[in-house]
DNA sequence: TCGACACATCGACGTTTGTCAATGCGAGGA
DNA sequence: TCCTCGCATTGACAAACGTCGATGTGTCGA
């Protein structure tokens, strides 16, 4: 699988609703914790903010698990959690696979919870 | 207890670290999980908003189990999972407790782990 | 003073999560 | 062609989480 049958998130349909304040339905606030969910793990925000900090924009898997200290299988695992919620993305080179920030995501997410 | 523990979290002592691009220390990284991690949960992000989105500003316990469908005693523990991520004040008038959203801390959380 | 109310806490239960060792799989190099 | 490398998947396990019913605590009204 390629990781094709993620939707992206859906966060337009809930940025569009509230014209001054109405409370989230159910399925945006799934759509919303499932971001979030990603990022509440310290492990996967400390890989988060490696990519970000990182020169080239992307990292793979070979240079994260030292980092964080983590196994290489579970390293791969909470990358695909962060990929799942659409905060990083995922291209293969090689035999290396690289990940990149998608920026746009969390800050879509709390500003549909909280425009404030 | 009237939950003055929580040091109201210490989000100014990782945003200003890093000049250009250096990741976040393990520390910090558990700071801004825990407030994620609050989020992470459907209902306490649906409960959020529906405080976010209420004409006071400020909503009750009672307020909040009917729209969400929980019991008393769940509403109870999310509500003191938001209230220790520091995303809520509580505020104690006569029998009620009424909550509030603080506004600044799902920001500057967001904007500490991508500045983007 | 007593009863009703609003909320917190406790105990318990099933589910989810984070982690690793072992294994599978595809791509490159010898 | 075969071997090595990088990564994903599987299986297993302990820990954490979400939920509820029952109970405790403090406040208000009768």
């Amino acid at each position: 699988m390629t990781g094709s049958g993620s939707p992206a998130l859906e966060l337009r349909a809930a940025c569009c609703a509230p014209p001054s304040g109405e409370a989230l339905q159910a399925p945006a606030a799934e759509e919303l914790a499932k971001v979030f969910r990603a990022l509440g793990d310290p492990n996967r925000v400390r890989l988060l903010s490696l990519i970000a900090a990182s020169d080239s924009g992307e990292m793979c898997i070979c240079d994260l698990t030292d980092p964080v200290g983590l196994s290489q299988p579970t390293v791969s695992h909470h990358m695909k959690q962060l990929a799942e919620a659409g905060l990083v993305s995922r291209e293969q080179r090689g035999r290396w696979a690289y990940f990149r920030v998608i920026d746009g995501t969390l800050m879509a997410a709390a500003k549909t919870l909280l425009p404030a």
